[in-house]
DNA sequence: GCTTGACCTGAAGCGTACTCCAGCCCGTAG
DNA sequence: CTACGGGCTGGAGTACGCTTCAGGTCAAGC
């Protein structure tokens, strides 16, 4: 497939496509007559390298599991601890969510006291 | 308190502290030739800017929550909304992030086996 | 054959959130 | 009174992750 077609498959913009082939997140596809001819698995690694990003990833890291991926499997292991690595990472950043859900919500009620003391100072102002 | 012991209490860089001052999250202080005396309280308001920040909120929102602040009271409707919303960005980011964890472990999983398939292609190997 | 829309490259530009710097001033301890 | 540690300003610089642009090329339909 093209690139436009790759584009829509994967959410990403072309751009952002020819970017990722730059830095080395994505294999230089087959060409022909110049453009890029993309297999159909190149979708499911892209989905992956979104994961990773979602996670929080920097692009560089990316990269270096890109790298010991074209390297096969005697990086298996590196690469098991990368992702052990992330994973921690990830429920670190939950464990911040949930205590930050937490704050707002205690914000959020002390919001609801607060404007039902104005409207009670409200009503007894329109009553005088 | 000046500002070295505030970045100190606040575990933000005095860089940043003035930056959010220029830049309207962080209410001027007091001075006393020339340099900044800031009330006990500015630790306070950055640890609530620093949980915001956590959220992912952005400093151009954090910027319009701090202005609604200062306005006062008429505000307090507008403010809780905007807290709302984050805490509902919050939820859907811990959704992902779990998401996220849970494929991280399958590949991880993954590795696992690919790893133990190569260690006892490693051992026939020896054994030869 | 020609048009038109998709694709190409290298380089520059952009938004966010800081971070650093030069050159200056202030105030307190010795 | 002088040294020096901390603070001040405006402006430039940085890192990251794209995004845009100029100026071309390619290919599929009419």
């Amino acid at each position: 497939m093209k690139i436009g077609r790759l584009s829509e498959l994967s959410g990403l913009s072309i751009d952002t496509l020819r970017y990722y082939e730059k830095i080395g997140l994505i294999d230089p596809p087959y060409r022909k007559g110049g453009q890029r001819l993309y297999d159909p698995d190149a979708v499911r690694w892209i989905d992956f390298l979104k994961a990773l990003k979602a996670t929080g990833m920097s692009l560089e890291d990316m990269k270096r599991y890109a790298l010991m991926r074209a390297k096969g499997n005697a990086t298996a292991a590196n690469r098991r601890v990368m992702l052990e690595n992330q994973h921690a990472v990830v429920l670190k950043r939950i464990e911040e969510l949930t205590a930050c859900a937490a704050l707002l919500d205690y914000k959020i009620a002390n919001y609801h006291e607060i404007e039902a003391r104005h409207e009670l100072a409200d009503r007894k102002k329109r009553a005088r």
